[in-house]
DNA sequence: TTCATATATGGTAATGATACCACATGGGAG
DNA sequence: CTCCCATGTGGTATCATTACCATATATGAA
C-alpha cells in the first residue's frame, strides 16, 4: 500500500504539500493540487489512519460495551450508535462482555492499548480500572454516577414507562396486576417496576411482583391476574409463548405489555403491546454527550432522560 | 498515558530493554525485568497498539461484513467470530452494510485507511474495489469465487440442509410440500431450495416453491399443503405467527421446518423444528482459513463445507 | 593468553503522517 | 526603493514502537 511519500514523489512535490492538500489546510496551488489528485488516483492511495492517530494522539475510535446480544435491544442500539459515530467519522469497537468479568477485563486492555477516545457503556457498573483512567465515559440505558459524583448518562424514562404500562392496563379494566421484573441490580428493571407498582397503588389496583426466570410456571396466571407487565420484550415473548402453550387467551383472559419495542416484535405473533424506547434518540444523545466530553474540558454533569411511548398492539384491549 | 520511554526512564534502563521485555524476545536480566515490571505497574503502562501496528505493518484487525442485524443469525455469527479472533489477539470491526451500497463503499474506505489485515464477508458479492486490493478475504455462509477463480469460503452444506428438511417432512408422512424460499440472488437460499425440491422429486412427493414476502397470505395453506420448509428461521417465525393468527393447527394440520437454529427459537412458541447450522464451527474455520491466508503466501484454494443437523422440536411430528 | 560464545544493554533508523518553521516569490502600499 | 503581507513550498522534528547493530562483560575452552 502506498504512502504519502509515494504520492509526493509521483506528483513531484514535497510531502508537506500533499499533507496540506489532504487536510485542506494551508496553501496549495491549483497546479500542485491537480498533480496530487492525479498521483493519488494512480497509486490508489489511502491515508494511514493509524499513523494519523499516533501523530494526533486521537484514535477516532470509541468502545461500546454491551452485556449480551441475546436481547435484540442491544444489537439494535449498537447499530444506531454505530451509525451516529460513522457520520462523525468515528470508528466503533464492540465489546460484548456476555456477562463474563474476565472478558470485560480483557476488553479494558484492548480499550487502553488502542488509546480509545471514549466509551459508551450499557452495562451496570463501570469497572474501576476504566474509571481510573481519564477516558470520557457515557452510560446509555443505565445510570452512571462516577466517584466524583458526576453523572453522564442517557436513558429512557424507565419510571414513566412503568407508569404508562400500568395506566394502560388499568384504563383497559385490569385490576389484578402482575409485574414480571428483572434482576434487582439492574437499575432500569427496578425503575420500571417502581413506576408500574406505584401507579397501580395510586389507582387502587392490586399489583404483585415476581422476579421472572425462564422456568416460571404460567399455570393459573389467568385466574390470579388480568394484566401483566414484563420488564422487557424478550420476557414478554417468552411469557406469551408459555401462555399460548397453556391455551391462555391473550388478550381476553390476560393482557400483556412489554418494554423496549425491539424490531423482532414485528415478526412475532401475537403482536405485543409495548412501551417503546426511543433508541435512535438515545443513540444520538449518547454520542452527542460523548463528543462533548471528548472535545471540551468542562465537566458539566449531563443526565438526559427521554420519554417512552406506549405502542398499543394485540395483547391488550379495552374490556 | 505513559509511553515506553517513561517506563524505561523510571526503571533506569534503555527503551530497547523494555521493548525486549515486552516482546519476551532477546536478553533481559532478572534485575532489569524486576525494575521494568515495577515501573510498568506504577505508571499503569499499556503499549500503544497503533504505534506497534505502524511499526509492524500489521493492524491485527479484521473486518466482518454482514448484510443486516434483523436476522439474529448475523449478530450470533458475529459474536462467534469475534470470540475466535479475540483468542488470537485480533480486533474486529463490524461492518453492517444494511443493504446500502453507499454504506458498503464507506466501509471499504475505513477498511483501507485502517490497513485491515483481512476481511470475512457474509454478503453476496465481494465489491470490486476490495478484490483489487491484495487483502485476504474469506466468505462465510456464502460462496466466494474471485476473479482468478480461487475460492475461499466456509459455508454450511445448504443443499444437505434442504435434503434433511425434505426427508424429515416426508418421513413424517407429508406429501404436499411447500418451500418458502428467499431471494434468488442469495446463493444459500437457492441451494437450500434445490436440496429440498430435488429430494421431494426423488421421493415422489409434490413440492411447490414460493418466494416468501412479508405480505404473504397464509389463508388456505393448510388445505393445499401438509409440510412447509422455510429458508430461514426468521421466515419460519413470521410464517408460524401468521398461521397461529388464522387458527391453523401446527403441527397437526401443517408441519414446519426452519433453517439456522437461531438462539431466539428458544424463546418462541411453538418450538420450531429446524436445520441447525454449526455456527461456532463456521466461525472457527473461517477465522482459521483467514489466518492462514494472512500468515502464509500460498494461495491454496479452500472451500470448507460443514454439515447441517436436523433439530426436531414441536412444529413437526410423525403422523 | 587468546579466542569464541552467551548474556546483556542501549543507541539509532525506520514506520506514515502532520505541525511548525524557514524560506521563497510577487504585488501593492508607503 | 523598501517593507509588508499573501501565497506557496519543502525540510525536519515528533508521535510510540521495534529491528538491527554496536558494544560490553563474563565464562569457558583451546
Amino acid at each position: 500500500m502506498s504512502t504519502i511519500k509515494d504520492v509526493a514523489f509521483k506528483a513531484g512535490v514535497g510531502v508537506s504539500t500533499v499533507s496540506r492538500y489532504l487536510q485542506k489546510k494551508g496553501y496549495v496551488s491549483e497546479e500542485a493540487k491537480n498533480k496530487i489528485e492525479k498521483a493519488i488516483k494512480e497509486l490508489d492511495y489511502y491515508p494511514n489512519a493509524m499513523a494519523q492517530s499516533i501523530r494526533s494522539q486521537k484514535s477516532k475510535t470509541i468502545a461500546l460495551i454491551i452485556p449480551s446480544i441475546s436481547n435484540q435491544f442491544f444489537p439494535q442500539l449498537a447499530t444506531h450508535i454505530e451509525q451516529c459515530l460513522f457520520k462523525k467519522d468515528y470508528k466503533m469497537i464492540l465489546c460484548n462482555t456476555n456477562g463474563s468479568a474476565e472478558r470485560e477485563d480483557k476488553y479494558i486492555d484492548v480499550i487502553l492499548q488502542n488509546r480509545i477516545d471514549g466509551v459508551i457503556s450499557s452495562t451496570g457498573e463501570i469497572p474501576k480500572r476504566l474509571m481510573d483512567q481519564k477516558i470520557p465515559i457515557v452510560s446509555i440505558d443505565r445510570l452512571n454516577t462516577n466517584s466524583n459524583g458526576s453523572v453522564f448518562s442517557v436513558t429512557a424514562n424507565h419510571y414513566l414507562g412503568g407508569e404508562q404500562a400500568a395506566n394502560h392496563l388499568i384504563d383497559n379494566g385490569c385490576r389484578r396486576l402482575l409485574c414480571l421484573h428483572g434482576p434487582l441490580d439492574v437499575e432500569p428493571a427496578v425503575l420500571r417496576r417502581r413506576g408500574f407498582v406505584e401507579t397501580a397503588i395510586k389507582r387502587n389496583a392490586h399489583a404483585e411482583c415476581i422476579h421472572f426466570e425462564s422456568d416460571y410456571d404460567v399455570k393459573g396466571v389467568n385466574e390470579r391476574y388480568d394484566g401483566v407487565f414484563t420488564w422487557n420484550d424478550l420476557t414478554a415473548i417468552t411469557f406469551v409463548a408459555k401462555c399460548l402453550e397453556k391455551q391462555i387467551d391473550i388478550p381476553n383472559e390476560l393482557q400483556v405489555v412489554g418494554f423496549d419495542d425491539i424490531e423482532l416484535l414485528q415478526y412475532y405473533y401475537p403482536k405485543i403491546t409495548t412501551i417503546q424506547q426511543p433508541m435512535n434518540q438515545l443513540a444520538q444523545k449518547a454520542v452527542g454527550v460523548l463528543m462533548n466530553r471528548i472535545n471540551t474540558d468542562d465537566e458539566l454533569n449531563t443526565s438526559i432522560v427521554l420519554d417512552t411511548k406506549l405502542v398499543v398492539r394485540d395483547t391488550t384491549k379495552e374490556k
